[in-house]
DNA sequence: ATCAACAACATTGTCAACAATGGCGCCCAG
DNA sequence: CTGGGCGCCATTGTTGACAATGTTGTTGAT
């Protein structure tokens, strides 16, 4: 249905993927002979991507003024998250009443594995099995047009996500949550897997307030 | 928070009306040559306005090969507007939660103005004040992140949609569940704003699958 | 008659130069 | 010392020409 084709790697995921790394920061401008030097490209493929990464939300665009990496408040970041917990509470539903046995079983083990995760404190690679689950669950959903607007929501979020994770007690924290979810799409059980979902991601929520308020950022 | 910049509208916007109006339907090659003379710009602006929409969804692009008006099938149509399901859901969740009590009058107002087309049998202005509605339900909600969303949504689904409005009947059958929705929003219930306003936009899903049935299309 | 190689065409991708715009600093008057 | 006006500079926007690619129709051999 959407575009499966691997194309080669354009200039856009380049940049893409640099601001994501925080190669550049909010509020940094990009210039586009800068850019056009630095990714040996012609000014034309910098601006195509710039017009590209602007409807994405990773860039701001103002008329004969330039571009900069788009700065997300706070507030912003609860409700990029708060369309993220209403979509993969969607695509937690579809994979609860669709996914094979198979895929069930490889869910509860990435399960398996967070817990070691935890116990044995490494937090990388809990991070690592997180996302894995929660891209899992993307594709088992099936639900093309909800995980492509996820994929972006995550991307216009990144920078918060990245503090969260570094945030201490989390893993435990959300490991329990991310186990009621596995359980309700291995029983079949749309609207709990679609709950859980909500529950969860409403927590991720929760501390990012938190988070805000306290740094008065918000 | 985002740009509410009212920007002089560009090519890329004249673009996009003119495939949402239908003046281009879906599987049109998009000749840059063609459009740059019928706009009157420079082929770069129509370049840029085609990885706009492409972004956007509107517009399928190949390397080398071009750009079509991208033809949207009943299933992702459906998956459209599951996804948009789960964004007003959000939405209306928010209006019920801070709606102030003037436009929660006017919420009402809508509804009475919505019988009484039904009741007159004016299908052109239901669907407008339905328009209407959904539209300030967004605003009142104030979450621009979801509102964003269902606008490119909207866009994507458009010519689905357009047939819906066709359906005998339908307005009558929708009047019910409108009202279902800014019952609950008056009544600043959360939950049930949330919930009437997915079995809403359900029961469209439910007409659209079987119409996509009906057609054999999907 | 069929198929492969090829050549001409249509279209997109890229590049460099030029025009237009907006910001910044300088100069000068008060 | 301060504030307004003016000109320069950095940067984006636009244009036109050229290169690369894909497609289509034609030719010639089997």
């Amino acid at each position: 249905m959407a575009d499966t084709t691997h194309a080669q790697p354009t200039v856009t995921d380049a940049l893409r993927a640099d601001i994501l790394a925080g190669r550049f920061e909010p509020g940094d401008r990009l210039l586009e002979v800068a850019l056009s030097e630095h990714y040996a490209v012609g000014r034309a493929a910098i601006r195509s991507a710039l017009v590209e990464l602007t409807t994405e939300g990773l860039v701001q665009r103002q008329t004969n003024r330039g571009a900069v990496v788009r700065r997300i408040s706070i507030e912003e970041a609860i409700q990029i998250n708060e369309a993220r917990a209403a979509l993969e509470s969607l695509i937690a539903a579809k994979a609860a009443s669709i996914a094979t046995a198979e895929e069930r079983v490889e869910l509860q083990g990435i399960i398996d594995r967070m817990r070691a995760a935890v116990a044995e404190d490494r937090g990388g690679d809990y991070s690592d099995l997180n996302a894995l689950l929660h891209r899992r669950l993307r594709e088992m959903g099936g639900h093309v047009v909800a995980a492509e607007l996820v994929d972006n929501l995550r991307n216009r979020a990144a920078h918060h996500q990245y503090r969260l994770a570094l945030m201490p007690g989390r893993p435990g924290q959300s490991l329990e949550q991310h186990a009621s979810i596995v359980d309700a799409v291995v029983a079949g059980d749309e609207d709990g897997a679609a709950e859980a979902m909500r529950v969860h991601l409403l927590s991720v929520i929760d501390v990012l307030r938190r988070w805000g308020d306290a740094s008065g950022i918000g």
